[in-house]
DNA sequence: CCTATCCATTGACATTCGTCGACTCAATCG
DNA sequence: CGATTGAGTCGACGAATGTCAATGGATAGG
């Protein structure tokens, strides 16, 4: 939130000086882009976000085996999509006997949501 | 939002039997899935979230040779974050002479962050 | 035990992505 | 006009992605 910038240059460079003021970016907002843009990358994804929306409006744990059905995909890929939302932390799972139990984690979605609403 | 889940099943299939209901996920969801993914996913990078940072604060027309020097990238790469940002509809363009100016679309926000914000 | 079931992993494949250097093109200045 | 500047496009490259069939491992039921 440093970042103040000037306006647009009004007329072409005198022929060597740079265009702009060399502006610094601060780094602590970088790589709070980082986090929110990996969970952003994780939610672009259809299947994803429809996983995400159906975990959070059942607000409890859901069984992997009633998620297949929802999508035209194969389970391997379902699983394969679950396990990028369990790496981007947006869901944990829970292993009860044959079943996994999946279940959304509001944290992550917090700081993405924050940015997003202003 | 029809999608209504049963509960886990609690013993295994009987063996032929399918394991859960055919759930029917609504076409419509779907479609606003496919839109919000695809705003997710532009902001699936680290550079573009802070370009539309960068964009959303200064709350005007930014001139693309003041957003290079913000970044650790070519000019040329920077062109082609904003072709992304541009085609999913979160930023437009204007080129005025030599420059071309950025500003963001705060409506290609708005449906994602309702939904992050419930 | 033996088999069926759930779910994850593996390997393969085509596609997309992020990045750069080189180039093009329009516009501006002298 | 001729040289320079801003910005978009192109081609290339390795890396990552989404998908599936095949496989594996653990567990429940008979």
């Amino acid at each position: 939130m440093a970042v103040d910038l000037e306006l647009a240059p009004k007329q072409k460079r005198p022929a060597g000086e740079p265009c702009c003021e060399p502006v610094v970016y601060p780094d602590v907002e970088r790589e709070r882009a980082i986090r929110m843009a990996e969970v952003a990358k994780a939610l672009g994804d259809p299947v994803r976000l429809q996983l995400v929306d159906v975990l959070r409006k059942h607000a409890g744990k859901v069984c992997v085996c009633e998620l297949v059905p929802l999508f035209d995909i194969s389970q391997p890929t379902l699983s394969h999509h679950l396990k990028k939302l369990r790496e981007a932390g947006l869901v944990d799972s829970e292993r009860r006997g044959l079943w996994a139990y999946y279940y959304v984690n509001p944290d992550a979605l917090a700081e993405l949501a924050g940015w997003l609403g202003d």
